[in-house]
RNA sequence: UGGGCUAUAGCCAAGUGGUAAGGCAACGGUUUUUGGUACCGUGAUGCGCUGGUUCGAACCCAGCUAGCCCAA
């Protein structure tokens, strides 16, 4: 039995990529009534008065049409500044590494863009993530991984709660990516082997990252450090680094090692970076953390307490590990069944109990047994 | 200014007469809705300089230059 859902409104969030025209696509298909709407949440207009988003947009347009649903864009750009870049920079000047994705979905996607929504008139928002949904039996929605395990984007879903979900449907829950894009050829949709696009929304995809945070940001160079003080190096500026980081570092072999170079500390009060070779480098491995800004999708606490054992992941893309969690009022310690490499302040520690996306929290402190690791 | 040692790509470093390994860095690419990580690819017509021996030298010889060590 096929419902009828022409009655039923969907905004979908339309960014001018493959993923989000083929959630609009097959909206359409099972009936709904489907507006897109593109975001514009930032204005990169370049030198040359040449707006990539202009571009994208135009995709839209195209797509809409073939599709046949209306379409139009809304400027969130005072809205993302205020909430999503004042804290990127806000962390950056901390000398953290924040996830600015993760925000923009809890602040700009998922609330500003779901309340513009519920204006239109829509049941329901919809976008391209790999992530899917399910109502339990008390009617609570909880976040669930992708089907595409490889794709799923809950680590980028996790600061979001259940009222927010409520209101929201991802098509491509069980699709893969290849067969994302197989539809969109299919269907002739122009943006079927547009390429994906990758790197924060504002910087480009270039990675003119640290030419683009130099703008906002003053740069204060000093010294590279080995942890036993000796200096071998320096560095551009504290936030051009991340935990973990090789890359940019400059440093080569020596008579000692010729193993690589990493980023394993800073310590803003001495404006020293760490550094120390080995990607197994023991200065890189934590055994727990303490994390902060604690958000869980659904009411965590009741369905297991404020100490249970599930699994975790500390970077998007990484496999989740086992870890003993104690929530502290608004502090939660995590605890790594096994030693983690690179935790950083700033990044998000995202909880999974099997295929539920439990929440997250962000990161503050990183510890190896009792001493603290030296990491802003 | 007596003796010894070393001088190979940005940094380490193989190679001791037959036509320049490898690692790190850097650069390019793949992966990736964060920054990163990981993975793949790219380097010396030349081995401190100048001569010599040899069919042929980074490798042998001489001189020079630079650095290091030991003696003073």
């Amino acid at each position: 039995m096929t419902e009828d859902h022409s009655h039923t409104r969907v905004v979908v969030g339309m960014s001018g990529g493959v993923d989000s025209s083929v959630t609009a696509l097959l909206l359409k298909r099972q009936g709904y009534d489907v507006v897109g709407v593109f975001m514009k949440n930032w204005d990169d207009t370049d030198e040359n008065g040449v707006c990539t988003a202009t571009v994208d947009y135009e995709d839209v347009a195209k797509v809409a049409s073939k599709i046949g649903i209306p379409y139009f864009s809304v400027n969130f750009e005072k809205e993302y500044w205020d909430r999503v870049f004042t804290y990127f920079l806000d962390e950056y000047k901390k000398d953290r590494t924040p996830n600015p994705d993760v925000i923009c979905n809890k602040e700009i996607k998922f609330k500003a863009f779901l309340d513009y929504a519920k204006k239109l008139g829509a049941d329901y928002i919809a976008t391209g993530h790999y992530a899917d949904l399910r109502r339990d039996a008390d009617g609570n929605m909880h976040l669930m991984r992708a089907k595409d395990q490889n794709k799923d984007q809950t680590y980028f879903l996790s600061q979001l709660d259940h009222e927010q979900l409520d209101k929201v449907l991802f098509p491509l829950a069980h699709y893969t990516k290849p067969e994302v894009r197989q539809i969109a050829r299919e269907a002739g949709l122009a943006t079927a082997d547009k390429k994906d696009s990758v790197g924060i929304c504002f910087i480009g995809e270039d990675g003119h990252f640290r030419e683009f945070i130099s703008h906002y940001l003053p740069a204060q160079p000093g010294k590279m450090e080995t942890l036993d003080g000796k200096v071998v190096g320096q560095h551009d500026g504290l936030m051009y680094y991340t935990i973990g980081q090789r890359r940019g570092l400059g440093l080569g072999g020596n008579r000692h090692s010729n193993a690589p170079w990493f980023v394993v500390g800073k310590d803003q009060s001495k404006n020293v970076l760490y550094v120390g070779q080995g990607y197994h480098n023991p200065a890189l491995y934590a055994t727990h953390l303490e994390a902060s800004d604690i958000h869980w999708v659904d009411d965590v606490v009741s369905r297991y307490g404020t100490e249970f054992h599930c699994t975790a992941k500390f970077r998007y893309r990484q496999k989740d590990v086992g870890v003993s969690v104690k929530i502290d009022g608004p502090q939660v310690t995590v605890k790594f069944d096994e030693p983690a490499r690179a935790i950083t302040p700033g990044q998000a520690v995202v909880f999974y109990d099997g295929q539920e996306c439990l929440g997250s929290a962000i990161i503050d402190r990183a510890y190896n047994e009792s001493k603290r690791l030296q990491y802003v």
